[in-house]
DNA sequence: TCAAAGGTTTAGTTTTGCCTAAACTTATTT
DNA sequence: AAATAAGTTTAGGCAAAACTAAACCTTTGA
């Protein structure tokens, strides 16, 4: 019960961030993975016979305490290997998470443990995630999102990994980890913010853009 | 033409093993796999059909030269991986064959040469082992088999990548990289060989074993 | 409440990759 | 040179994973 192939890691972590603990419709996990419908059927049918999910047919899927420690297993292998790839190789932002992607179905729980040791077991990843401990326990997320920030002077501490175009103009727009900014406004038309670094000038983020930017209060 | 599965890399780096550029029978391909006979026959079929092998019914396989490119490619990304294991995460030689074994089918160039750059581009892996560099040229393999020191002094400098229980056979006989013998006799019946540690009594080895140990002499 | 719309599952096909059993080549031996 | 042994390929299955088209539930709106 303890080699799952890549698409079933797949499937679960899909799973795992759609819903957590809840049930999620097939819908979503297909489009989440990049499937269409009939194939998250049945790649669900598999894991069910694995005892990874439960289904209740036309209702949705939910994880199994298995499948939900498979998953939190998964997501410590690939931030530990962003870490990696950020901290020791010198990649950027954007380029690891695809690579990590790759890297989070190798198996071997040694390697995991000697990895996580070597990057001195750290509680979060490059993007403030925090990284699931080998007992399962997950740290607290750090960071609130910076519309709450009205008038007040904030730090970045994490951001969403929401796919390449995200970091991108993250990096388009010098925002990283650790920047620090003052929030001048919100608009109320289309909740985009205002933000005003130490010295430059202030610029306007757009509300997708904010949304996915935590940070906290100086 | 650039995406190749785990099974297709898998055969293109058993045929190197086998044969380098020479012709290789199905059925030794096969064995290396560790496959049966019609696997290797339809998997050949399939490499044969994007120009990474010349099959010759009946008579055997060779790689084109594509194939050969991408053969000293995935070995390079293996021994590279090796390296790493031993050298930043502290793995013994017999545990890390099985772990690059998952770890040279990832697909990233930038990832390979990060690594390579971060590891000082090493010629060598921890087994002694030549790496394959970016341009696919291979470093000279040092060493030659023990059975060629009768009664000279030897440092061991080579062995070969021969499988999990070659490296804890040799854990056992507490042989590695470095170690000084004498090599004081070679049976001319099955060529099994005594050596003799600097202090210590000496030892027998069998022709299987000494076969894939490599030495410079002192 | 009943019918259309939307989402989910079944049915049937494709590709990769493996298997066993049977047919076929090649090599060896008498 | 013919028979046999050894190795290779074909034939026919099976499982994982994906797809399209068709059938099937659920929900929602008239």
């Amino acid at each position: 019960m303890n080699n799952h192939t890549e698409s079933e890691e797949n499937y679960i972590k899909a799973l795992y961030y759609l819903g957590g603990e809840a049930t999620v419709a097939s819908g979503a996990l297909a489009n989440r993975v990049g499937a269409k419908g009939p194939s998250a059927t049945q790649a669900v049918r598999r894991l069910a016979s694995k005892g990874l999910v439960e289904v209740i047919p036309y209702k949705g899927v939910k994880l199994t305490l298995d499948g939900l420690t498979l998953a939190k297993h998964i997501l410590r292998k690939h931030r530990l290997w962003e870490t990696f790839l950020v901290e020791k190789l010198g990649f950027g932002w954007e380029e690891v998470h695809s690579i990590a992607e790759q890297l989070e179905h190798i198996q071997s729980r040694e390697l995991v443990e000697k990895l996580a040791e070597y990057l001195d077991s750290p509680a979060h990843d490059p993007h403030g995630d925090p990284i699931p401990q080998a007992d399962g326990k997950i740290p607290p997320a750090v960071g609130k999102p910076l519309q709450q920030f009205q008038g007040s002077s904030l730090k970045v501490v994490r951001v969403e990994d929401a796919g390449t175009d995200f970091f991108t103009q993250l990096d388009l727009l010098k925002i990283s980890l650790g920047k620090e900014y003052t929030l001048k406004s919100v608009s109320s038309f289309d909740f985009s913010i205002q933000l005003q670094a130490e010295e430059g000038e202030s610029f306007w983020l757009s509300h997708s853009m904010s949304s996915n930017i935590y940070a906290i209060s100086l």
